[in-house]
DNA sequence: TACAATTGTGTCCATAATACACTATGATTT
DNA sequence: AAATCATAGTGTATTATGGACACAATTGTA
C-alpha cells in the first residue's frame, strides 16, 4: 500500500503520462523441465496477489505495452505474446483499490477509475527471467500452477481464460519456439505439451504427430554424454514454423 | 460531416456520458438463404463507409455497448456476439477525424482522442434486421461481403479478422441458433456453413458431421408442400448446443 | 408416365488416432 | 564381461474419422 505522499505522485505521473481507464494484464505462464509456473507479485502490506500488469502510454501500441511490462517484470525480450480477451466489468476494479478511496479525491485519484484490462499471455522460461516487483508489491515471484494463491480482483478469472485458450491454442498453432534451447529433443519437447495439458501423451503418437506438422529439423547428431541411449536433437524450421503460426494446424472444414 | 454545432453538442455529449479512449466496433454478418452481408454505415459527404460502432458509457459492460449499439443500428436484440479482438494503433483513427480538427481545440474534440476499438462480430438474420445510420452517417445498408467498398479506418483489417476468426470458430463451437428459423432441414443449415466458409459441402459427409455433434434434433414430421423430396426437419437441442458453446467439440490433444 | 430436382442413406477407401511391443544404446551393477 | 536399468527409436494392429461417391425415395411437372 502505498503512503498518501506516494499516492499523489503516482497518480500525478499517471494522469500525466497514461492512457486513463487502460490496463494491461500478463498472465506470464514460466516452463521449464516439466515445471509450469505463473508469475504473480504480492500486494503490500495484504496476503493477495495480482497479476503482472501496467498501464499504457498516451501514444503507445498496446502490443509494447505489454512488453514494456513484461520487460519490466521479468527482464526479458521478445517473448512470446498474446492478446486474447479485454476484461470491461465496471465494478472490477472497485474493491481492489478501496484502500485509496479517501486519500485523495476522486477527481485526482487514478484508482478509482474504471479500468478495463487487456489480457495478454505470455510464455517464457522461466529460468532466463528476472523477477522484478513494481511499486504496489513487496514481491514479485513464480507460482506453481497446481497452488495458486487467492488472487485479487478479477484475476483468477483472467488467469483460467488465458489457460484455456493457451490449451485450445494448442490445437491449431505451434508453439515452443520460446520455451525450448535451439536444440531439443523429442520427449522434452513432449514435457512441455504436458505441462500445459497436464496430462500425460503418448511417446510414439506425439512423436509422429509433431513430425508431421513439419515444423521439425532433426540434427545428424544426436546428443551425446547423457546416461542412457543417445536422443536426436531437434530445432525448429522457421520457415515453417512461421508459417504454422499464421495459417494453423488443420483444415477443419 | 456535422456542423460545427453539431460537433459542438456532439463532443459535449459524448465527453459526459461515455468512457474516453474506448469505441466498440461491430462486424455484423447478416445471413439469409445463402447470402452473406455485412452491415456498413457510410460517411456523410464522402464516399467512403465504415462499420457500425459507439461509445461506451462510463458505466456500462462492454458486452451491454455493444448489444446497445447493435440495437441501435438493427433494431435487434439478443444476437449472437462475440469479442475477438482490440486494434489500438495510436494512429488508427488519426485521419479518419482530420475534418473536424480544426473546428474545435483538441481539449474539447472528442475525436482527436486517441481511441483504441474493442472489436465485436455478431451473426444476424439480415431479414430481420431494420438498418438505421448515425449521426455521422448518410446510410446503413447491407454490403455484400463480395462487393465490399472502400473502409474507413482500420475497418478493413478488422472485418478481415474478424471473418477468419469466424471461421476458425466454425471449428469447435456450433453456430445458427440466431441465424436458422426454429426449424430447418439439413441441407438449409449446410447453406449456412458453405456461405460463412465460401465453399461447397459434401452433403452427406456435412450431415454425418453434423449429426454427430449431438446438438440437433429431428422432427417426426418431415416439412411438407415442397416441390420435391419432403426434408427432414430439425431443431437445436438447447441443452447440448449450450454445452457445445462451452466446451467446444473435438478434444484435440 | 417419364423426368427433373431434391433428399435420405449408405459404402468404400485413405488417412489419422489409439493402444501397445519390441529393439537399441549407454551407463551402472555384479 | 554379462546382466541390468533407464531411456530412446521404431513398427504394427485396430479403431475412428473424413472424403469421395452411388443409389434409392419422394414430389411436382412436362
Amino acid at each position: 500500500m502505498l503512503t498518501k505522499k506516494e499516492l499523489i505522485e503516482y497518480c500525478r505521473n499517471a494522469r500525466e503520462n497514461y492512457l486513463p481507464h487502460f490496463s494491461i494484464d500478463c498472465v506470464v505462464f514460466g516452463f521449464h523441465e516439466g515445471i509450469m509456473k505463473v508469475l504473480l507479485l504480492q500486494v503490500k502490506n495484504e496476503g493477495e496477489w495480482y497479476l503482472p500488469g501496467g498501464f499504457m502510454l498516451k501514444k503507445e501500441p498496446i502490443e509494447k505495452a505489454a512488453n514494456r511490462i513484461l520487460k519490466e517484470r521479468t527482464g526479458l525480450d521478445k517473448i512470446f505474446l498474446q492478446q486474447f480477451h479485454v476484461f470491461g466489468d465496471p465494478e472490477r476494479s472497485k474493491a481492489h483499490f478501496e484502500m485509496y478511496k479517501d486519500m485523495l479525491p476522486a477527481s485526482q485519484n487514478w484508482f478509482t477509475n474504471r479500468f478495463l484490462t487487456i489480457g495478454y499471455y505470455a510464455l517464457v522460461d522461466f529460468i532466463y527471467a528476472n523477477p522484478t516487483r513494481d511499486v504496489l508489491s513487496v514481491s514479485c515471484t513464480w507460482r506453481d500452477l497446481h497452488d495458486l494463491p487467492e488472487l485479487k480482483l478479477d484475476h483468477a478469472l483472467i488467469l483460467k481464460t488465458a489457460l484455456d485458450t493457451l490449451r485450445l491454442q494448442l490445437n491449431y498453432q505451434p508453439i515452443g519456439y520460446n520455451l525450448m534451447p535451439k536444440e531439443f529433443t523429442m520427449p522434452e519437447l513432449q514435457k512441455l505439451y504436458e505441462t500445459i495439458l497436464d496430462k500425460k501423451l503418448d511417446r510414439r503418437n506425439f512423436q509422429r504427430r509433431m513430425l508431421g506438422f513439419g515444423i521439425l529439423n532433426r540434427s545428424e547428431q544426436p546428443r551425446k554424454g547423457g546416461a542412457h541411449k543417445a536422443p536426436y536433437l531437434y530445432s525448429f524450421n522457421q520457415e515453417n514454423y512461421q508459417a504454422a503460426l499464421k495459417e494453423g494446424f488443420k483444415g477443419g472444414w
